[in-house]
DNA sequence: CTGAAAGCGCTTACAG
DNA sequence: CTGAAAGCGCTTACAG
C-alpha cells in the first residue's frame, strides 16, 4: 500500500523525471500527462516521501523544539504549553513540521539529536547551559532562543521586559498605597525571576520606601507548591509584621502563596493583597483572581517561528534581541 | 562545518563500508581502525544523517503525534499538557523522536502530513473524524488512539474507565448524604463527557434517587468560561431548589462554576459540594482544592509509546482496548 | 515537453 | 577484517 515514484511513473506511462514534475508542481509537463499522473496518485493515494525529498533538498522543513526545564510539568506547565500551541501553529502556517523535545538536564544531548535529525532551524526555550549555544553555534543551523538568558550579543533571543514589568508592578502597588512589601523572589539564575525582582526593588527604592519595610524571601522553586510552603512557613512573619501585599516573580508562586492565605481566612485584598508575574490561565481562573504582569507569550511563540523562518531562508541580518513588553492585568486580588 | 560519511572515511583513510560500520557500531572493524574513525569523528563533531539513515532503514525512529481539538488551547489544555509530557518522555527513552501537530479542524490534512514525514508511528489523540481512522488504515502505519471515541474494534485505543468513574462519583457523594444532585454536563458527542454524565445518572437510579432531584444542564463547551456562565446562569435554580451538590464531568467546568459559587459567598463544601473530573493539576491548587475522579494520564501517555512501539516492531498481535481504572479524589470541596 | 543519468548520505549484502 | 557496488526514493540539470 506504499508506493514510489517509479511505480508512479510506471502506471502512468511516463518517466520518474516526468512523473516528479508533476507531482512537486515544477517543472512542465503537458496537461495530458500531468492529468493522467495525478488519477494515478490519487486512485492509489500516493504520497511522496519526505524523507527522500528531503535528502536532495537538503531541508528538511522541520524545526526542531527543545525546552529546557529541570523540573516536570515541562509543556504540561501553563507558561510553555502556551508557548507550544503557538509555536505549533505559526510552523504549521510556513509548512514547517515540527520536533519536540523536552530536556531535564539541560544537556547538549537532546541538541545533538535535533541535529542529526536535520532540522533546518532550532528553538531553544527557557534557561539553557552555556555550553548548549557552544554547541549548536559549532552546526551553524539556524536557532534562537526564548525566554533564556545569554550574555552572547549574536544569539538572536526573545524575551519579555521583565525588569520593566517588575517596575511597574511596584509603581502600581505603591500608587494604591501599600507601603509594605513582601516578595516571594524564584531563583535567581533564572533571567526573569531575577530581573522581575531587580526592576520591582529599584522601583520601591526610587519611590523611597524604606528597605526595612521590604521583604524578600528567595524561593528554590517556582511552582505551586513552593509558593505555599513558603508562604506557610512565613505566614506569621507576614501577618505580625503587618505587611499590606505579596509580590512574587511568577503567578504560580502567588497561586501557592494565596492558597495559604485564603485557608487562613486571610481576605484578598482586603486584608493583604498580592500580585504575580506571567498571567497564565489560572491566574484569571482563581477566586480572588490575580493581579499580574502579562507576558505575551502567545505572541513569543508567533514570532519565534517568523523569525526562524527568516533565520532560514534569508539569512539576512536582523536584530538579536527582541523584547516585549508586559502589561498590568487587574483584577480582584489587589 | 557538516561533513559526510565520505570525508570522514577519506580523512580516516578507509572506506565509507568500513567508517559506516564504526560509526553505526554494527559490523566488524578492528580496534585500530576503529579508533581511528572515532578520532576523527570526534575531531570534526561529524553528526550522521539521521534523513540519509531514514532512507535505507525505511525506519525514521520517529513518531507523529496528534491532537485533534477544535478550540485553543490544546497542547496548553492541562490534560493534553500531561499526556504530551508524558509521551515526549517515554518516546526519548525508546529512542523516537516526536513531530507533534494539533489539528483544530479534525481533518486528514495533519495526519496526511505526518504520513509523507514517514512517521514510523501515529498517536491519535482526542476525538476525531471518523474518516481520519479510514485514512489511517489505508497506509497500514502503526497507530492508536488516546482518549478518543470508536466503535470500531479493530482500532487500539487506551481509554478511561469514565462510566465506571461517573457510577463511583455518584456513590461517594450518595453516601456523603447528598440526595439532590445538579450536573454540569460536557459535549454528549465527546466519549467521556457522555460516558461520566451515563455512569453518574445510572448509579443514581440504583440508589433510588428520584428523577426530579436530578437536574443537568448540558454544556456546549467543556472550559472554564462555560463552567464560570452556566452556573452563573443557574445559580438562582442551583440555590432556589436546594441542590446541595455540583457534579461536572470534568474539572474545568467544575472550577468555572466554583468561582461563581465563591463569589457569591456560598461556602464550599458546607453550603454546596463541588465534584469534577480529571484531576488536573488545577483541581488540588484550587481553594478550596476540588474532589475529583483522577484519570491517570502520565501512565497512558507511557503506555500509549509502549504499545505503539509494540505495534511497530514487533507487530505481535495484542488487545485493542486498553482501560484506566479512575480513583476518586477527595478533597475541600465535598 | 520528456527521459536518462547522476546524486543526496547513508547501509548492507557480497567478495575477497 | 575491509572495500566496491548497489540501492533507499526522490529531484535536477542536461540533452534531445
Amino acid at each position: 500500500m506504499k508506493y514510489n515514484i517509479k511505480e508512479i511513473a510506471l502506471l502512468a506511462g511516463v518517466s520518474k523525471s516526468t512523473a516528479s514534475r508533476v507531482i512537486s508542481g515544477k517543472g512542465y509537463a503537458s496537461p495530458e500527462v500531468r492529468q493522467r499522473v495525478n488519477e494515478i496518485v490519487e486512485q492509489l493515494q500516493y504520497r511522496p516521501n519526505a524523507v527522500a525529498r528531503a535528502m536532495v533538498a537538503k531541508r528538511t522543513n522541520s524545526i526542531g523544539v527543545i525546552i529546557f526545564r529541570e523540573k516536570q510539568p515541562i509543556v504540561s506547565h501553563p507558561l510553555y504549553g502556551k508557548l507550544i500551541d503557538s509555536i505549533l501553529m505559526a510552523a504549521q502556517q510556513r509548512g514547517y513540521s515540527v520536533f519536540l523535545k523536552t530536556d531535564q538536564e539541560m544537556s547538549i544531548q537532546s541538541t545533538d539529536y535535533m541535529l542529526e535529525q536535520r532540522v533546518d532551524g532550532l528553538i531553544l526555550i527557557s534557561r539553557l547551559q552555556k555550553n548548549v549555544i557552544e554547541h549548536v553555534k559549532k552546526f551553524n543551523v539556524p536557532y534562537l532562543m526564548v525566554n533564556g538568558s545569554t550574555d552572547d550579543p549574536e544569539v538572536v533571543h526573545l524575551v519579555s521586559k521583565d525588569e520593566i514589568g517588575g517596575a511597574r508592578a511596584a509603581a502600581y502597588l505603591h500608587s494604591l498605597g501599600h507601603r509594605k512589601f513582601f516578595i516571594l523572589a524564584g531563583p535567581q539564575e533564572h533571567r526573569s525571576h531575577n530581573l522581575r525582582l531587580q526592576g520591582f526593588r529599584e522601583e520601591l527604592r526610587r519611590l523611597n520606601v524604606e528597605e526595612s519595610h521590604i521583604h524578600v524571601v528567595p524561593a528554590m522553586e517556582s511552582d505551586f507548591d513552593q509558593g505555599y510552603t513558603l508562604m506557610a512557613k512565613h505566614l506569621s512573619t507576614f501577618i505580625g509584621e503587618a505587611y499590606s501585599v505579596l509580590f512574587t516573580t511568577n503567578d504560580m508562586l502567588a497561586l501557592g502563596a494565596m492558597k495559604v492565605m485564603l485557608q487562613n481566612a486571610i481576605r484578598i485584598p482586603e486584608q493583604a493583597a498580592v500580585m504575580g508575574f506571567d498571567d497564565i490561565d489560572f491566574a484569571a481562573a482563581y477566586s480572588p483572581s490575580l493581579t499580574t504582569v502579562k507576558v505575551d507569550t502567545t505572541r513569543m511563540g508567533r514570532d519565534a517561528v517568523v523569525l526562524l523562518d527568516r533565520l532560514i531562508s534569508r539569512n539576512q541580518d536582523m536584530s538579536k534581541l527582541y523584547e516585549y513588553a508586559s502589561e498590568i492585568i487587574i483584577r480582584q486580588s489587589t
